[in-house]
DNA sequence: ATGGCCTTTATCAAAGGA
């Protein structure tokens, strides 16, 4: 079983890219992040065709997350519970016996800022979820653009970056909280390519000198990461026409889809 | 190095992203 995540900053923009993607990769879920769609423009039709089934959670010009997957999901969760948040920012579903989190953590801006506050209490409401939901899955997936570089080595210059957004120690430390409650970062169950990030920005020419952080991550509950046979980082995306500027991420699991 | 890009929208400028 094959599940991967992928911010793709717009799929009216990507959605030919994304179509690609799954007809090279075949994972039995995708779960996307900034659709930027609302949901009466969500394109099933062309998703259906390259055979995946959608669910999606959208709102007009931000946000959006959306699953795709070859078999349909069951016990769907569109929000975190008791976070009163308009934005579209989680889907959660079970395909496969596998609860499966898709999440776009916010932003936060700078850490001055007001979205910086939003960010940690978004995160806060995140963790006790998290504990909620892995008291009722064993197998359980928690996956999307986090926002979050954990490490320094998940930063192209962590001295550059230290205290910023996106690498301040109380975003790290919610990240590690998570972490805490039983959950395995898949990415470093395995051997990697030293200089490893997920996103890279537009300006700067930042992806041809691999300027980019690690910030999307999939995050596998103990007996999953027993079971997961590979993380990768599909950097290729990064280098077509009018790229997102996120590249998927993707594990493989020892169960059969 | 401190800004350069990309996407969206009650668009041609501003906001948000990261």
């Amino acid at each position: 079983m094959k599940i991967a995540t992928w911010n793709i900053n717009s799929l009216k923009i990507r959605l030919p890219q994304v179509l690609d993607w799954l007809a090279e990769n075949q994972p039995d879920v995708l779960c996307l992040q900034e659709t930027k769609l609302q949901d009466e423009n969500f394109p099933i039709a062309a998703i259906a065709a390259v055979g995946y089934q959608t669910i999606y959670a959208g709102q007009k010009a931000y946000n959006g997350v959306a699953l795709l997957s070859k078999q349909s999901g069951s016990e769907i969760v569109t929000a975190i519970p008791g976070l009163n948040d308009p934005q579209k920012r989680v889907l959660a579903a079970v395909y496969n016996d596998v609860r499966v989190i898709c999440i776009y953590v916010p932003n936060g801006e700078s850490v001055e800022s007001e979205k910086y506050q939003y960010k940690l209490k978004w995160l806060a409401a995140l963790n006790s979820w998290m504990q909620d939901m892995l008291s009722k899955h064993q197998k359980l997936v928690l996956l999307g653009d986090f926002n979050i570089a954990p490490e320094e080595c998940d930063v192209h210059n962590p001295e550059l970056w230290d205290g910023q957004v996106l690498f301040s120690l109380p975003e790290r430390e919610a990240f590690r909280e998570v972490l805490k409650l039983g959950l395995l970062d898949s990415f470093r169950l395995f051997e990697q390519p030293e200089k490893s990030y997920t996103w890279w920005d537009y300006r700067m020419m930042a992806f041809r000198r691999n300027m980019g952080l690690r910030i999307d991550h999939i995050l596998l509950s103990n007996e999953l990461a027993k079971i997961c046979t590979a993380c990768i980082i599909d950097k290729a995306t990064r280098r077509l026409e009018r790229p997102s500027d996120h590249a998927p991420v993707m594990v493989e699991l020892k169960i059969e889809p």
